[in-house]
DNA sequence: GCTCTGACGCCTA
DNA sequence: CTAGGCGCCAGAG
């Protein structure tokens, strides 16, 4: 048992479902679970999904662009090569046209509410 | 079983 | 404008 949908694995979901081109934001995904206010929890789940081939977590970057969690993708700029490697521009760790590369699963996706 | 930390986000001083 | 703290939930010591 134990065996529902656990919230990280919704995350993975969501992640899993960031087109190419594209990133997201902790609290947009943990706001689209119904968890505005549990972000860190999306950034946990990213970091467990690191173990997942399955999930880009280098699509998803905190509301600011920036590429918080490059220190877990092998402490290079791998993850900014990933993103780049899309289309995205990145700069400084930062995402540059942020909000027109910005996924929103609350506006793309149907809203569960 | 309690405490601290953690890839965040937002509020208040 | 900057700095700090709270909230949220779960895993590890």
């Amino acid at each position: 048992m134990s065996t529902e949908p656990n919230f990280f694995e919704r995350v993975y979901e969501v992640v899993k479902l960031i087109p190419s081109g594209r990133v997201s934001s902790y609290g947009a995904i943990a706001r689209y679970l119904g968890a505005a206010r549990s972000a860190r929890m999306v950034g946990w789940a990213m970091n467990k999904a690191h173990d997942l081939e399955d999930v880009p977590a280098q699509r998803v970057v905190n509301r600011l662009g920036l590429l918080t969690g490059k220190h877990h993708f092998g402490g290079t700029n791998a993850m900014q090569q990933l993103l780049e490697n899309e289309g995205v521009v990145i700069k400084n760790n930062q995402i540059q046209n942020f909000e027109k590369v910005f996924w929103d699963p609350n506006k793309e996706l149907e809203r569960p509410l």
